[in-house]
DNA sequence: AAAATATATTTTGCATGCAAAATATATTAG
DNA sequence: CTAATATATTTTGCATGCAAAATATATTTT
């Protein structure tokens, strides 16, 4: 191999790569179970945390992208988790809240980062937090 | 907040796909001038590291998608980056090699680690290393 | 106030990631 | 040897992620 630099084993955003995908995937089975895909459960936390925020606030906390925003609110809207108002003070945007049916559910996805962290035997506690630390130092440098 | 283990603050899987998608998005610009797409940049990885490999073998390295990869190799078979042959052995199974356009790029594409590197000022040595290790751990438990 | 500019959101087109079904070829069981 | 099963790859349908263009509404400039 004539440059050492370009072996995907030296790659730290191969094995993000495969983290972040990997890790989506543990979750299917217990988003299946809320009829959720990973980025919906994505939008559910923010709402949980606050509710009736605009689509820009809610774009940001999850750094879900824009365009697909429109879609997954546009299905979540349509299964009844949550609903979409116009702001009546500034008509450019919108806001969204939280509907029965997506208030209950937090009840149901209660236990699911538990379920999650089973699945990472080999990462201890002090290990997560770690990696925590340091994907926020990835983070911060990303615009 | 009812449940503090739902709040988007303590998860460890946002932060990865914010830094997936994060570094992925950094790449673009150098990508861009390789008319490479991430994926197919890993795919070049792959096979300047080892050439003449079957598609299943470059699954298991690259960690990308089956269905996907099929049409990834399709677009840079176009591109005449390499190109696909029947296995003489085993009909079943195809195998990749590079050609002369995709040999070639390796050159072009070995400035791109430590132009990467540079979009993550705050993230040093051997925090890169200890990030490296601890993703290492999380993709040893997918299975 | 009209024009220019900025902000919020949606739409469009393309490239995956993913699961499940479909194909083709090999290998194994009976 | 033929049927059943296993392996390699492709196809299909759906859900994003992304960039760029399009819309709608606000704000600022002149």
């Amino acid at each position: 191999m004539k440059y050492p630099q370009l072996k995907l084993d030296n790659q730290l955003c191969h094995r993000l790569y495969m983290a972040s995908n990997g890790i989506a995937r543990a979750y299917r089975d217990s988003l299946n179970q809320l009829d959720l895909t990973y980025p919906q459960y994505v939008v559910m936390m923010a709402l949980w945390e606050k509710d009736q925020i605009s689509i820009a606030e809610l774009l940001e906390k999850t750094a879900i992208d824009g365009g697909a925003m429109t879609q997954i609110l546009k299905k979540m809207s349509d299964k009844a988790l949550l609903s979409i108002t116009k702001d009546s003070q500034d008509k450019r945007k919108r806001l969204v809240q939280l509907e029965a049916k997506g208030k209950a559910m937090q009840d149901q996805a209660a236990d699911i980062p538990s379920q999650i962290r089973c699945r990472f035997p080999s990462v201890s506690e002090p290990q997560a937090l770690q990696l925590i630390e340091l994907l926020d130092l990835v983070n911060s440098d990303l615009n």
